[in-house]
DNA sequence: GTTGGTATCTGTGGA
DNA sequence: AGATACCAAC
């Protein structure tokens, strides 16, 4: 047996397996989810499948890069060739090949959910609404889950359910909001994260040059995790990936359907976002023809019994459930803390002893301990106590680096540009920095350009204004104009800077020398050196697609990022963060918090039993992150809008029965607490550090003595010096001329062997 | 067109 | 509480 077989257990081996035909994986909480899809992925190279015809789906960024990593632990740097990537990533990837097979740019921009949402509001503006009735956020939502439904604007209007609800809550002209939006995203070039998936699904569906065989040809095993997850549009495009044909376009029967889907009902929490269980059900009654194989992993090898027991005896409250029993041999282990606190400031401080405590008592590194609430802005008391013990911690989700002010709007200029269609872009910095087009003259030209269906660039080059705004619109053009046809010739790094100079952001911020202006100032710089580091970075970490060092690509690099992509694994923090995002991770000890009616379930969830069903199945991700200490908390009153709330204690405590809780006293606690504040434990630096962008990687060799020759020069067998990692020794190289890839095993780093492309490398022979 | 001050609203989750 | 929209004054 292969020895990697060995580190299974027998479902999950099975799992593994299984590799021809369709298989539907229910994995319990820690049983072993991600160990047997990348279990599979290398059983399957392995076997001799090529890495890039593998296809593997996730939902974070996060969960792809951990995957490839444990991929390569076991087949090395074949895994950079398999397709492995979140839905987003790889269907936009698709698109930039594709995109003008259906009508897009193949540089279109995607839209962020502020863009969206300007979008939006200005045709709510346009359109004469109520904007308080026609809220952005609440359409945007509904628009979202009509595309996730594969509901076209048209086909919305044929709705009657559809225009009967948005009849009730005094919103009929939605279906024309939405007809709007459609169209102004197509004229600007721009998709949303929703098109994404839609218009893949679009291209796949009206299969122009027979791109939908093309996509079937290459992928031959397809992999989806946290298929719980998964709206009906992903799941249509996952079938039509496996809905082959021959030439009649009769079903093809002789080709097997190697698709294994992982997921667990039980945690199922994006139906808010149209994710529906039912794809679980439907897959397996889909795929029962084409003999499905249906593995449970039951065994949790994280949490010790008494949170697997009450995590069980949650979850069996909710009325759907796939059945399955849930069992660990971990030992029974600590019963469930409970605290209850008369004020959230009261919360946030039992919970910093707590910490301090364990720490004590158990040596607990900050790491190992989560705090996890159900909406991010309770972080704030768990920030102030934590900082009085100087504990160090890291709040995650909020603003990305990508989505603060300063940073979007030196990207909108990069934005506009590589797509000149792009509205939101041009909406952005066509006043900023101020240069005295104001809203009066951009209305006059998003009317023109409404008018005569044409973009606003177009329409801002016929508009007729004053003099001076004629004046200064020309000049806004041609610095645009003069930015664009830079951009063949000069490398991305060197044009944000230029653009950043000439636009007069820098300026602007220099003179600004508060506190805030300083720190903006600082992301800009941090946000060029990415550029520059994404130019110069001449690693090849992606072999399905060679590095593209253009702006656009970087562009579309950027756009899928999000606040829990910023990886700082250098120091050691308690991590702050929302039950959403705490899923599939596991920390030692988990703190539990706000565990009240109305807040957790939250007030907007309580008055339907699904929606109730979802929060508890919330709440069961939440305490199954816990290995051996959970803690649940809550308090009778706190800060909520500005003013005191009170709420009862949640009504998912009582679901679990007493004998695996031990409930706090809060008198004799508060002593302990006076003693531990005189002798605060790991002083060091204050927690509270706001995520900046990491800065430039650590370089191996000294930068003022660097010298690299020519690429052409490198040879085989070369001992050479790279900036970043320092000497190596080339052992192979392959590719064509104009697109050489060399290998080289450089031996001061941790994973030694990397894979270069020439074209992009500065190696100095040594 | 721009600025600054006041009124109003909104309030979950996230790629 | 904080963000945003709106309006009057410059």
């Amino acid at each position: 047996m292969k020895s990697y077989l060995k580190e299974l257990n027998e479902v999950q081996r099975k799992a593994v397996l299984h590799t021809e035909g369709p298989v539907l994986v229910i994995a319990g909480p820690g049983s072993g989810k991600t160990r047997v899809l990348t279990y599979r992925i290398a059983h399957l190279i392995e076997e001799g499948a090529a890495p890039w015809e593998i296809l593997s789906l996730t939902f974070t960024n996060k969960a792809a890069r951990e995957m490839k990593e444990r991929i390569s632990k076991v087949v090395g740097n074949k895994a950079n060739q398999v397709w492995a990537g979140t839905f987003h990533s790889i269907f936009a990837r698709i698109l930039r090949v594709e995109a003008d097979k259906i009508g897009y740019p193949t540089n279109f921009t995607i839209y962020d959910t502020e863009d969206s949402k300007n979008v939006l509001k200005t045709i709510i503006k346009n359109m004469n609404l109520d904007k308080n009735v026609y809220v952005a956020n609440a359409i945007k939502n509904r628009i979202s889950s009509a595309k996730s439904n594969l509901i076209t604007p048209k086909a919305y209007r044929e709705d009657s359910e559809l225009m009967q609800q948005d009849k009730a809550s005094k919103r009929p002209h939605l279906h024309l909001i939405y007809e709007q939006y459609v169209k102004r995203c197509r004229t600007a070039g721009a998709m949303d994260f929703d098109d994404l998936l839609f218009q893949l699904f679009r291209l796949l569906y009206q299969n122009p040059d027979n791109v939908l065989q093309k996509y079937q040809d290459r992928f031959k095993y397809i992999l989806v995790d946290e298929f719980q997850d998964t709206n009906f549009l992903q799941y249509s495009i996952i079938r039509k990936l496996v809905d082959y044909r021959n030439e009649k376009g009769e079903p093809d029967q002789t080709r097997s359907k190697n698709i294994c889907v992982v997921g667990d009902d039980a945690q199922s929490i994006y139906a808010f976002r149209g994710a529906t269980i039912e794809n679980i059900l439907d897959f397996e009654k889909e795929f029962k023809k084409y003999n499905i194989g249906i593995y449970k992993l039951e065994q949790n090898y994280r949490s010790t019994d008494h949170i697997v027991q009450a995590a069980n005896e949650v979850i069996t409250h909710n009325s759907k459930q796939i059945p399955k029993e849930i069992w660990s041999d971990k030992g029974e282990g600590e019963r469930i803390r409970v605290i209850k606190s008369v004020t959230d400031g009261e919360e946030g401080k039992r919970v910093a002893d707590t910490i301090v405590e364990q720490k004590n008592r158990y040596h607990l590194k900050n790491s190992e301990i989560a705090i996890l609430y159900r909406t991010n802005s309770q972080s704030r008391v768990f920030e102030e106590s934590l900082r009085r013990y100087n504990i160090l911690y890291k709040v995650y989700g909020g603003l990305s680096f990508y989505q603060r002010k300063e940073v979007k709007d030196l990207i909108a200029y990069l934005r506009l540009i590589v797509n000149p269609r792009d509205e939101e872009a041009l909406r952005r910095v066509i006043n900023y920095p101020k240069r005295g087009i104001g809203a009066s003259s951009i209305d006059k030209i998003s009317l023109l350009a409404a008018q005569n269906g044409i973009t606003m660039w177009e329409a801002m080059g016929q508009v007729s204004l004053s003099k001076r705004a004629t004046n200064a619109i020309g000049d806004f053009r041609n610095m645009i104009g003069a930015f664009t046809k830079k951009t063949d010739g000069a490398n991305a790094y060197e044009l944000a800077t230029l653009v950043a100079r000439q636009s007069g952001i820098l300026a602007l911020l220099k003179a600004d020398n508060s506190v805030e202006g300083m720190g903006r100032m600082e992301n800009i710089n941090s946000l060029l050196d990415g550029i520059k580091d994404f130019v110069e970075n001449d690693e090849i970490i992606d072999e399905a697609t060679l590095p593209d060092k253009t702006l656009s690509s970087y562009l579309q690099n950027i756009a899928l990022h999000t606040a829990l992509d910023n990886e700082d694994d250098t120091e050691d923090y308690v991590t702050l963060m929302s039950v959403h995002s705490a899923k599939g991770l596991e920390f030692k000890s988990v703190f539990v918090v706000g565990l009240e009616d109305k807040l957790f379930p939250s007030f907007m969830s309580m008055d339907s039993a699904e929606q109730l069903d979802e929060e508890r199945r919330l709440f069961y991700v939440a305490i199954t992150r816990a290995e051996q200490f959970l803690t649940l908390t809550f308090a009778n009153s706190r800060y909520q809008f500005g003013q005191m709330r009170y709420n009862d204690p949640s009504r998912f405590l009582q679901e679990i029965s007493p004998k695996h809780l031990e409930i706090a006293n809060p008198i004799s606690n508060r002593n302990k607490t006076q003693e531990r504040n005189a002798t605060p434990l790991n002083s060091g630096i204050k927690g509270n550090f706001k995520r900046v962008r990491p800065t430039a990687p650590v370089l191996r060799a000294d930068p003022a003595t660097f010298k690299p020759h020519p690429s052409s020069e490198i040879k085989e067998g070369m001992k050479v010096l790279h900036l970043k990692f320092g000497e190596g020794k080339v052992t192979t190289i392959d590719g064509a001329a104009d697109s050489r890839v060399a290998t080289i095993f450089f031996q001061g780093i941790d994973d030694p062997e990397r894979r270069i492309m020439l074209k992009f490398a500065k190696l100095q022979i040594l």
